[in-house]
RNA sequence: GCGGGCGUGGCGGAAUUGGCAGACGCGCCAGACUCAAAAUCUGGUUCCGCGAGGAGUGUCGGUUCGACCCCGACCGCCCGCACCA
């Protein structure tokens, strides 16, 4: 028997696909179409194996959906813009550019080695001005559009390099390779009005739109809209006290007006006017600047310990004459948010609560839990912040929190002093990034005209070429070139200078599935073509990593919206239907340095792993996300090199369900290698088998139990593949093999009788999506007739499906003692005395009086007894 | 800190969504083939117990005829937190 070589087999076939053009993306529109698109990769340098995962899924959808007969778009390009060809550059002399078109290059091929039916033609990189250009043009079609601001935001600051850090740069608070303490700094910045569409994001999430997501996607997207309905009220400062720019009251935002006789003190943000008017005080101007002394992500603001200034000010409370309250800067109050300035409910809130137990604050409870004594009630420990019935609050007494809030609200309302208000959480979207390698932001400042756009037919703004030594110094490269900066201003043609920032690159990823859509034929007249979009659009099945479930996707679904409003596209939501699949996880590894190792440099021995080259100890970190900085990444090339693409895909996608994390782990990929060789045994002997295929004979004995074995086989893969349970279908991959080698033993010898014959061909399409390779070296010997790959998928005859008999277990009191052989036509009488006459069940019904049977129709008996 | 998840044999996991816990695979054990080994094939494999039997799905409690599944509390791990992508 010929051994299966997959080093001649795989490169052959692939060679055929590309002859046939077999997953160009057809031009027939009368078919129903199915686009399937995974989340584009950045191009790192070579595949690892969550990619193989990842796309091995979409390549499967993708097949499966051929042969069910639909038109299938399934492209693959670069998401090529980002820090990591910046950090390269640094490390290693190489522009950005060199280094991403080579990474780009090497993936390529490592991709195409996979056997992925991808549709090549349509290949971009969203550093090929090709593509940027257009999203310039975008970008002002925006600005006009009103969608687009300039204000001023906070970056982290390194004050030794001089430069601004991602968040990613800033580890424990400091800059990555200064280790100087980051601080907040503003800068004038542009930003996308994502929360002009908030309202529309947050409904989509419930309307019905997006009913193909995760409920747990949706549910995180709801929380980072946090819509809340609150509370905008002013506090008057007490008796005639004046903050020193004049001003007689504060306004503050809350969405517990209901525990307003809970309060205790009033805080502000330190970028508050209120805190800024007192900054001459330099007790106040030291405490602002020491707030500012850390980063910027909402981690390390909620981690930091809640600090606050006193000033010398106090608020008269609303409802009761003469309580004043004190107000205070705190550290842990967003200027973003509301308005930048709430009441402290200690009792109520956790933070709150910490403030007070620090600063010695009233902890006044309002809120009583249900079923609770108030004399023995008490939040000096812990916060209460569940549901309740409202006390020590006069009018509001016996209202429970909802009922609370709508009272109180009134009441500040009929007072003049507030007005009920809706607010998001959400901010808008901040776009400027203050580096190289980015999309040019097309904007030109002037000293007489201010910002001005670039005007259309000046497009594309190319970004320019500089040497490589130019990531040496600490910046942004752009900002050292004049003689690209320096430009006349469109308007007044006076001196100005081009917008050195360039974009966020999330904005790369937010339309690249229309782009994708648009036929390249057309890639030069504009950033979609309508026609186009309008049929591909929406994606059918986007699948990606669940590390992107809020920022990427809500990005893309405003960016959707804004080109909507502006004319490119029809619909408002780009995925239909989503899938997130878990991350591969793998432990990290460092030596006696502290610095990372690959998984290939480390030999394991016990729990005690040793460095492969010099034995030197190595420490075992946590299992974290694969990622190429902590080097804990696999590379699936070993394997495929090993037992090829169809083993590797194949293993990828066994055992673990797709959604869930997987640790890698080494064993198991020999595994999927004995399945290539046990289907391979399987089909060679059956060398032109096809043409036996006759289902006119009735099936009898044992070509009966298989040809069963065969349609629930069918049936079960196809419902699995449809509901992205691929562990399961491989599964019944596995147990179809078993039956079919029975079958084999229990038949004699014939190798090549009928309903072995249908087996044999129904396991090669089925197979198809996940070993594609192995299944065409398969359909050929078969005798089928041209590709598989452009074969109908098999359909279950559900004749074949139906069971005469079935096996009822029977319990007595919940355990399991007896099974009975039932119809399943049989009623539920018929069913209690088959399980009463059972032996076993008799055994354990002696003594005892049964005095219920419970009988649930085709699953189980329960006979309870005492 | 806040938001979202996950937790089942030695390991990855299955359980028709409230109905036989451990499908299928890996590993391991035994046997066949072989001079031998590898590969392959056959059988076994949750734990305790010789056995009858008992226990068992992170921990504790609850609902139910019946709970891996639903509810409450806790423990552990993972992801995201707006400049990593």
């Amino acid at each position: 028997m010929a051994r299966y070589n997959p080093k001649e087999i795989e490169p052959k076939w692939r060679k055929r696909w590309e002859e046939a053009g077999a997953f160009l993306t057809g031009s027939d529109r009368s078919k129903p179409k199915y686009y399937v698109l995974e989340m584009f990769p950045y191009p790192s340098g070579r595949i690892h194996i969550g990619h193989v995962r990842n796309y091995a899924m979409g390549d499967v959808i993708a097949r499966y959906k051929r042969a069910k007969g639909f038109n299938v778009l399934h492209p693959m390009g670069w998401d090529a813009f980002g820090l990591p060809a910046e950090n390269a550059a640094m490390q290693t002399g190489d522009h950005p550019e060199t280094w991403t078109r080579a990474n780009i290059k090497a993936m390529r091929e490592q991709l195409k080695g996979m056997g992925l039916s991808i549709d090549w033609g349509r290949e971009f990189a969203t550093c090929d001005l090709g593509y940027y250009r257009w999203q310039q043009l975008l970008f002002l079609e925006f600005w006009k559009a009103g969608l687009v601001e300039r204000r001023m935001s906070y970056v982290n600051w390194d004050p030794v390099d001089m430069t601004v850090l991602a968040n990613e740069q800033v580890i424990d608070g400091k800059g990555w390779r200064s280790g100087a303490t980051v601080e907040r700094k503003q800068l004038s910045q542009w930003f996308l009005k994502i929360t002009e569409k908030a309202e529309d994001l947050l409904a989509a999430l419930d309307d019905g739109r997006l009913k193909g997501w995760p409920d747990n996607v949706r549910l995180m997207q709801r929380n980072w809209i946090g819509k809340s309905k609150g509370l905008l009220m002013k506090f008057r400062f007490a008796g005639e006290m004046t903050a020193p720019d004049g001003a007689r009251e504060v306004e503050i935002y809350t969405t517990r007006p209901d525990t307003l006789f809970g309060a205790s003190f009033l805080a502000v943000a330190p970028d508050h006017p209120l805190a800024q008017s007192y900054a001459k005080d330099p007790k106040v101007a030291a405490f602002i600047a020491e707030c500012q002394k850390s980063g910027t992500s909402q981690e390390a603001i909620d981690k930091a310990e809640k600090k606050g200034l006193a000033l010398p000010l106090e608020v008269e409370h609303p409802f009761i004459r003469g309580r004043r309250l004190p107000v205070y800067i705190a550290n842990f109050i967003l200027m973003g948010y509301g308005t930048g300035a709430i009441f402290g409910c200690p009792a109520h809130d956790a933070r709150d609560h910490d403030f007070a137990k620090k600063y010695r604050l009233d902890i006044i409870p309002v809120v009583l839990p249900p079923d609770t004594d108030p004399a023995c009630y008490s939040v000096a420990e812990a916060p209460y912040v569940g549901p309740g019935t409202l006390f020590n609050s006069d009018f509001l007494n016996g209202l429970s929190v909802e009922a609370g809030i709508d009272a109180a609200i009134a009441r500040i309302e009929a007072m003049g002093a507030g007005r009920a208000s809706t607010q998001y959480r959400l901010r808008d979207w901040g776009v400027s990034r203050q580096r190289y390698w980015g999309c040019p932001i097309p904007a030109i400042h002037c000293e007489k005209c201010g910002v001005v756009p670039v005007p259309e037919k000046d497009l594309p703004v190319r970004l320019p070429v500089v040497d490589a030594s130019a990531f040496k110094t600490p910046g942004n490269p752009l900002d050292r070139l004049p003689e690209w900066r320096n430009v006349p201003c469109p308007e007044c043609s006076g001196p100005a200078q081009r917008e050195t920032d360039t974009f966020d690159t999330f904005i790369d990823s937010s339309w690249y599935f229309a782009r994708f859509a648009t036929d390249p034929a057309a890639w030069e007249k504009g950033p979609v073509n309508k026609a186009d979009t309008d049929y591909w659009l929406p994606v059918d099945q986007y699948i990606g990593g669940i590390e992107h479930a809020i920022l990427h996707l809500l990005y893309a679904r405003f960016f959707t919206r804004a080109m909507k409003d502006t004319g490119h596209l029809s619909i408002s939501e780009p995925f239909a239907n989503l899938f997130t699949q878990g991350m591969v996880t793998h432990a990290t590894y460092r030596d006696a340095s502290g610095k990372f190792l690959l998984p290939e440099e480390v030999v394991l021995d016990g729990d005690k792993a040793r460095r492969a080259d010099n034995g030197e100890p190595v420490a075992i970190g946590p299992i974290e996300k694969m990622s190429k900085s902590k080097k804990n990444v696999v590379s699936p090339e070993a394997i495929a090199d090993t037992y090829g693409a169809d083993a590797a895909r194949w293993f990828m996608l066994s055992d673990s369900p797709p959604e869930r994390d997987v640790e890698w782990t080494d064993s198991g990929a020999a595994g999927a290698w004995k399945l290539v060789a046990r289907i391979w045994d399987a089909v060679e002997p059956a060398k032109g088998a096809i043409r036996s295929h006759d289902l006119s004979r009735p099936p009898e004995g044992a070509n009966a139990e298989l040809r069963r074995a065969t349609h629930e086989t069918i049936k079960g893969v196809t419902d699995d593949i449809e509901g992205f349970r691929f562990n399961k279908a491989i599964a019944r991959i596995y147990e179809f093999l078993n039956a079919l080698k029975k079958h084999a033993q229990r038949s004699e010898g014939s190798a090549t009788d009928w309903a072995q014959a249908e087996a044999l061909c129904a396991l090669t399409r089925l197979i198809a999506p996940f070993t594609p390779h192995l299944a065409e070296e398969c359909w050929e010997t078969l005798g089928g007739a041209g590709l598989v790959c452009a074969a109908p998928w098999p359909e279950a005859d559900s004749a074949l499906l139906v069971r005469q008999a079935i096996l009822l277990p029977v319990q007595v009191n919940g355990k399991r003692r007896g099974e009975i052989s039932v119809s399943p036509s049989d009623d539920a009488a018929t069913v209690e005395k088959a399980a009463l006459a059972d032996p076993g069940v008799i055994r354990y019904l002696e003594g005892v009086t049964v005095r219920k049977i419970v009988v649930v129709p085709g699953r189980i008996v329960n006979i309870v007894a005492n």
